[in-house]
DNA sequence: TTTTAAATTGAACAACTGTTAAAAATAAGG
DNA sequence: CCTTATTTTTAACAGTTGTTCAATTTAAAA
């Protein structure tokens, strides 16, 4: 019932640099064990052996398992929130914008960041996915990812004014979904279709696929 | 490694009408608690008591964990690629399919049988939505969904002769994982927007929303 | 009614779960 | 270097997990 990340009490000291060392090590490792295997499925066994480390050192540095799921997401949830932002409003300062402009400035950081970034920023898709599928997480969501969708769908409504928000927030789960989807489901797509299918091939058309369907539920 | 559902083995008598009822009553109660906790959050036990039964009785109607998952999946999958299959015969002989009629083909059944079913198949929704996201279930969606949905995919395609097939599949998968979060996550859609969101009310938005969608990407 | 296959119960198992507490090792601050 | 806050280790806890097995009850088939 309380849940989110309690703050840490006064230090006396500063952490090791071996401490801070661990601690992104064992963060690291819970990411990609929750990615995996879900919060249920996660075992602090599992991410300790995967951090070279032991068990009770995770509670140590994470707190509960439930707390340490919330560091986890919350963690690049705030780097991502920022780039996110930032491209907005290096677009706005190029002129007006537009529906698809404003879906690449959204979609944009977090495919480049997967694509370079790699591993890390691909587990961590998966983990957004699970996060916004269980309404479980709903105030981990709220408090992490809210802000920055609510700003982008506020600016959508504004190309928009004659359509109801309740509409344009839709349309925009659904393309977020879908992002997800891309980045989690590409198996599926290729089940489905032929040949291999790599992200950077499918991102302009996720756009173009977004950017049409949010134009055509809005104007009604 | 080795997974599906096991034949069960040759009887000698017919199973009791008795036997056949518990036997429902726990394949209903493993739908339920498997769609609130997931796969690995759900518990054999809570599953027993949720069908007022004991554990035990679990593993002989249901078998492994695993196995009473794929039942459980593949039970209702049966009827609702049925109803999908029939409701595009249908339109079909009612003269030529557009990308609107064919995605409410497929998103109709569905729909309709939440809204009349109730709980049973709005929890449901949830358990394709797990299984759709996680490549752990590869192998039961292949079996389950990718028939049906390669139909589909097919028919689109159809309607789009330059389009790449993988494009389409894209789109597919896009659209499907849109109606999963119109099903599972419309409380990130009432935050994001204001008033209550009903299903219905989604509905037309939703394959207006899919329909342009396709039909961008597919044009290139 | 009798036979006996099948359903149900009850109990136990070994393995694993998250968490805590105390002892030991480490290194920051003086 | 010395003190001691912090990090790390070790060990244990109280529950829960999925699964199995033998005993018991139920009811289909003869």
């Amino acid at each position: 019932m309380p849940s989110g990340i309690p703050k840490e009490k006064q230090r006396q000291r500063a952490p090791s640099k071996r401490s801070l060392e661990t601690r992104a090590r064992i963060m690291d490792a819970a990411e990609q064990v929750f990615a995996a295997h879900g919060f249920d499925g996660a075992s602090l066994r599992d991410i300790a052996s995967e951090a070279g480390v032991q068990v009770a050192l995770v509670n140590h540095h994470g707190g509960t398992k439930e707390e340490l799921f919330w560091r986890v997401v919350a963690r690049r949830a705030d780097e991502l929130s920022a780039a996110r932002l930032k491209a907005l409003a290096a677009r706005k300062a190029r002129g007006p914008l537009t529906l698809r402009s404003l879906l690449e400035c959204f979609f944009g950081p977090y495919l480049e960041k997967a694509e370079v970034g790699g591993t890390h920023w691909f587990a961590y898709a998966r983990l957004v996915a699970i996060v916004s599928a269980d309404p479980r997480w709903r105030a981990l969501t709220a408090h992490c990812f809210d802000p920055t969708a609510n700003r982008f769908v506020s600016e959508i409504c504004a190309l928009y004014p004659q359509a109801p928000r309740q509409t344009i927030s839709a349309g925009f789960v659904y393309s977020v979904s879908a992002m997800l989807a891309l980045l989690t489901s590409r198996w599926r797509i290729g089940a489905l279709g032929q040949g291999s299918s790599e992200i950077s091939e499918h991102l302009d058309e996720l756009v173009i696929y977004c950017a049409a369907g949010i134009d055509a539920a809005a104007r009604r």
